[in-house]
DNA sequence: ATGTCGTGGACGCCACGA
C-alpha cells in the first residue's frame, strides 16, 4: 500500500481527522502503520490534544484548538520549530445572526505552521464557505487572500497542506453537475489556489489507489463513499524544487469502524 | 447525495456544522 521510501525521504501527510478525540484509536494506529514524519491534521475540535500516545512514538506537536469547532495541528519527529499558531491579518469571522452582541470577529483555529527538518509546512483548516450567499463565503475568500500574503513571505522548502474546501477542478468531484450553485467548485474559489500556484506552489496530486479520481472525502450519509462520490480537496502544495517520491490516498483510513469522513494524502518527498 | 457523524448544552434530545 505504502511503498517503499528512500532513505532521504520526508513521509509527510495530511489528514482532517473529524474530532482527534473520537478518532483516536484510528489516529494511534494508523501513526504506527504509516510512519509518517510529519503529520497535518484538521478539525481537532478540541482546546487539548491528546498527545500522549503521539508522544510516547516521538512526536513533537503543535496544536492550535480552541474547542468545539475547528482546530489544527502539526506532528512532527523530525524536529518542530518556529510554531505559528495562525498568521498575520487572519480574517476573523462575526456571526450574522447575533443581535445581542457587537459582533465582534472571531479568528478561528484554522491555521498552524512550523518548521520541521528543513521543512516549512503549514496545515489549514480553509473555511467551508457554507452557500454561496452566507456570509461565510466572502469570509472564505478573504481569509485565502490574506494567506497568500503569508505564503509570499514564507521561506522555501515550502507545503502548504489541509482541507482546503475547494475541489481544484471539475474532475476533483464525482459529478460537476451536482454542484451547480454550490461552493467548493466557483471560479472565485479557484482563482485562490491560482494565486497560490503562482507563488512558485506545485499542487502534489496523489495517486487514487482505487477508481480513477483521487477522492479524499466522502459525506458519511447516503453511502457516497462506497458509491465512490468523492471529492479532492485535502491538497497538498509544494514549492517547486521540491522533489516528489511518491504521493498517494489511504481510502483504508476511510473504511472499517468509527472512521473520519475525510481519507489521509501521503507524500513522500525529497528537499 | 441529503440515508451520518461529532460536539456540547441541558440531557436522555436537540441545535448546529459539515
Amino acid at each position: 500500500m505504502s511503498g517503499e521510501r528512500s532513505g532521504q525521504a520526508l513521509r509527510i501527510a495530511t489528514w482532517n481527522v473529524n474530532s482527534v478525540t473520537a478518532r483516536l484509536p484510528r489516529l494511534n494506529e494508523w501513526l504506527e502503520l504509516v510512519e509518517p514524519d510529519v503529520l497535518c491534521l484538521q478539525e481537532t475540535k478540541t482546546a487539548r490534544f491528546p498527545s500522549d500516545h503521539a508522544e510516547a512514538l516521538g512526536y513533537e506537536i503543535a496544536h492550535h484548538g480552541d474547542g468545539r469547532w475547528n482546530g489544527v495541528a502539526i506532528l512532527s519527529r523530525v524536529g518542530l520549530e518556529d510554531v505559528s499558531l495562525g498568521f498575520a491579518e487572519q480574517p476573523g469571522y462575526a456571526p450574522e445572526d447575533d443581535e445581542t452582541l457587537l459582533a465582534v470577529p472571531k479568528v478561528e483555529a484554522r491555521a498552524v505552521g512550523a518548521t520541521c527538518g528543513g521543512l516549512r509546512i503549514w496545515s489549514l483548516y480553509v473555511p467551508n464557505g457554507r452557500s454561496l450567499d452566507s456570509p461565510h463565503f466572502p469570509y472564505k475568500l478573504d481569509w485565502l487572500d490574506r494567506f497568500r500574503d503569508v505564503v509570499a513571505g514564507e521561506p522555501r522548502p515550502l507545503v502548504v497542506t489541509g482541507d482546503f474546501n475547494i475541489a481544484p477542478t471539475d474532475d476533483d468531484v464525482w459529478d460537476i453537475k451536482a454542484f451547480r450553485g454550490s461552493t467548493h467548485v466557483t471560479p472565485d474559489e479557484r482563482a485562490r489556489l491560482s494565486a497560490l500556484l503562482e507563488l512558485g506552489l506545485t499542487d502534489v496530486v496523489p495517486r487514487p489507489m482505487k477508481y480513477d479520481k483521487p477522492f479524499t472525502y466522502y459525506d458519511y450519509r447516503a453511502g457516497m463513499f462506497h458509491k465512490n462520490m468523492g471529492m479532492r480537496i485535502d491538497l497538498v502544495y509544494a514549492s517547486t524544487g521540491i522533489t516528489v517520491q511518491d504521493a498517494w490516498i489511504d481510502r483504508d483510513a476511510r473504511k472499517g469502524t468509527g472512521p473520519s469522513d475525510h481519507c489521509p494524502v501521503v507524500v513522500d518527498l525529497e528537499l
